[in-house]
Order: structure tokens, then sequence, then C-alpha cells
DNA sequence: CATCTCCGTCTACAGGTGTAGTCTAAGCCT
DNA sequence: AGGCTTAGACTACACCTGTAGACGGAGATG
């Protein structure tokens, strides 16, 4: 059980570029992020030292500069963010969210209909 | 829509003491925290100082102590941590949550049972 | 080779957080 | 009334985060 890499909030911004759109440049991750988010391209380079140094990204040179890839997965950071939660607010267990929601009325139709669909899926098999 | 009150991990435990035992002095949130988390008491009244600056508690005096008091509920709380992950992971829905965790076999029997029995219920009604 | 360019690194800085020590004054006790 | 206790206020401090400017040197260019 290796120690949880922690990705922060912007960093999380981050490495869904990377997860998207695989190994890339900083120049690439400036382009497909510096439109909405309105960050300076400063910030996205330490944004990357700090996923760099923290071990959540790799970084290969290729000529002057280097190229980033993902290390943590997409599906590792869902897991330890949700869990986290999970755990701190619920038990650990996913019904009392559900069921946390839906009380609040924050279940829509579509959820209840996923939500349906999908349990019965894992009922049989 | 007022500003939702952030509460931070630390805090947190100090809500949970009041949403437990309801309004109470210091001295007493502090014998129901100090045990196990092994906080001084310096740094629980920081807390119960902070959660009052930000409005997450009130703060009664009675004789030269203050009776703190809830201000943000526990469902309140719950609901803006909860929709906070959900929106940043998984697009504010909780089915993709519950596909997630099933698919990383994070779904205990029990949590299926529960989830099964929720879902009929809000199927007819 | 002399320059220029641009990329990564270093530095910065305010605000939040975890964690705690110190001080002051308001009450309580004798 | 005088002293003692103690609760809340103030101060501290390191680390993380969001956000960004400055700079030096390794390549690119002419």
């Amino acid at each position: 059980m290796k120690a949880p890499v922690s990705v922060s909030e912007a960093e999380s911004v981050v490495m869904a570029v990377l997860w998207h759109g695989g190994a890339m440049a900083t120049e690439a991750v400036v382009a497909a992020i510096a439109p909405e988010r309105r960050w300076q391209e400063s910030t996205i380079k330490t944004l990357l030292s700090r996923l760099l140094r923290k071990g959540a990204v790799r970084a290969t040179k290729e000529g002057r500069r280097f190229i980033y890839a993902p290390v943590l997965t997409r599906e590792q950071w869902l897991s330890s963010e949700s869990e986290g939660l999970l755990d701190r607010l619920f038990g650990g267990r996913v019904a009392p969210l559900v069921a946390h929601f839906s009380k609040q009325r924050k279940l829509s139709k579509r959820d209840l209909a996923d939500l349906k669909r999908l349990i019965e899926e894992l009922d049989n098999d």
C-alpha cells in the first residue's frame, strides 16, 4: 500500500488534461487549460512541478523540454478521493450517501433510473 | 443562497461533538474530544473560535464562559461536502459514483442490499 | 560564433489549516 | 477585599494551496 499521492484541486485540473490527452509538453497543457481557467502559464508550470515532486506525473526530457505523463491514474484518484469522503462522512459505505441525497431531493430521475439499472446488473451476475 | 460556510477536517470533529451533544461549553467539548484525538485544550479552543468566526457555531455567554451551539446543521454539512465531491468528480450525479465503486469491488453485500431496498422504496411512491 | 528565445526553476506571497503556548481579565472563594 | 483560577483572546509557526513574477541557461537561429 504505497502512500496515496494527494492531488489538490488545482492540480487535479492539470491531471485531467493529462488523463484526457496522454503525455504532452507544458505548452499543450497550457493550451488546454489557459482559455477557460484563465491561469497564467507560470501557474500551470508550478502545478506541473508540484505534481512531479509528488510523483503524480512523470517527465521525460525531449530536447530542451519535458513531456509529462500521468503516473497516478484517474481511477486511483477517483477512488482515493471518494473513499476519503465516504469514510469521513458516511462510515465508508455508499448506501448512506445515496440515502442522504434522496432525502435532500438531490436524486434526479436520471440518477434514479441509472441506479436502478446498475443495481439490477450487479444483482444478476 | 448564503455563502456555504466551509468547515475544515479538524473543525468538523468539533462540529460532530456539538451535533451529537447539542449546546455545550468548551470544557465539555474538550472532554468529548481530548481522549482519543489527543488534542491540547488550546487546540480545541482555537477550533471553536474559528468556527465562531466562520459562523458555523453560535456562542452565548453564561457567566464567564460561552456555550457553543451549532448553527450549521449536520445535514447542510453532509450536503455541501458530498455535493462538492460529486460535482468535482462525477458530474454532480450519484450513479457514476456508485458505478465507480462497483467497478472497484468496493460495494459490500450490505451496501448492495441497502441500495436495492432504497431504490425500491423510492420507486413506489 | 553571437544572439535570441523559451523552458524549467526559484522565489514570492497571502490565506487556510493543524497544532499549541501565553496573557489578561472576569469571576469565584475565603 | 484580595487572591486564585480559568476561560477566552491573542500570538505563533510550519506546511499546503492558489496564483504568479523573475531569471538563468540550454537549444535554436542567423
